[in-house]
DNA sequence: AAAACTAGGTTTGCCCTACAAACTATTCTC
DNA sequence: GAGAATAGTTTGTAGGGCAAACCTAGTTTT
């Protein structure tokens, strides 16, 4: 393994702790809303709203509009693409974690 | 348990890579030397410096300088505050991982 | 002793980002 | 149409990472 000019490659898409807990509940939870987001994680509309905009562009959280008692309502799950960079970020974390990180 | 207002209280310190890289390489390794990191990291010296004292103004990590054939050489390890913080860093982590997670 | 080199920084300037607060758009109820 | 709720966007600010330039103390070379 060559010492010389590692590189630390963290997706900092998720790696931001807000998203990080937005997508670890995603991961685990399949589906959540917005106001479940909000009380959750004690955020201001617009700065839960801006987050989850970042992992829209990432293409790792899609969403998904709907009426519930004829209330707007709005859920978000991962994508396909966002299961995998968040099992990726986990598995780039135990590397790190280890030691036998990173790059090459 | 209460899910209001649970809050995301991971240590920015730490969490910044290049700085968790460099605690990570302490943790394992004891000790580490300032041309040592800068070529593990692929760092300029100016943004290496700053990275270290950040984590020294956080009684993270201590300084230790010695001399070497006449030329110093200055060598970092972790404080005991440090060593600690670190662990619970991985610690919060795994729990974040298992959505056990946060505050309360 | 002057020049050049080395280690280990500090300073400067730029750019990106998180965040709160304010404002906006859409759809519902009355 | 007025008013309320959801789900945002916009604006302004403060902080932080980074590279490049500069700095300082000591060492070696000539």
């Amino acid at each position: 393994m060559n010492k010389v000019g590692r590189v630390i490659q963290i997706d900092r898409v998720i790696h931001e702790p807000v998203r990080l807990a937005i997508m670890s509940s995603l991961y685990e939870k399949e589906f959540a809303d917005f106001n479940g987001l909000l009380e959750e994680f004690s955020l201001t509309r617009g700065n839960l709203a801006s987050h989850i905009k970042r992992l829209e562009q990432a293409k790792y959280v899609e969403v998904i509009k709907t009426f519930k008692d004829r209330i707007p309502h709005t859920t978000y799950a991962l994508t396909n693409k966002g299961r995998k960079a968040y099992e990726n970020y986990w598995h780039l974390f135990d590397e790190i974690r280890q030691n036998i990180v990173l790059g090459g």
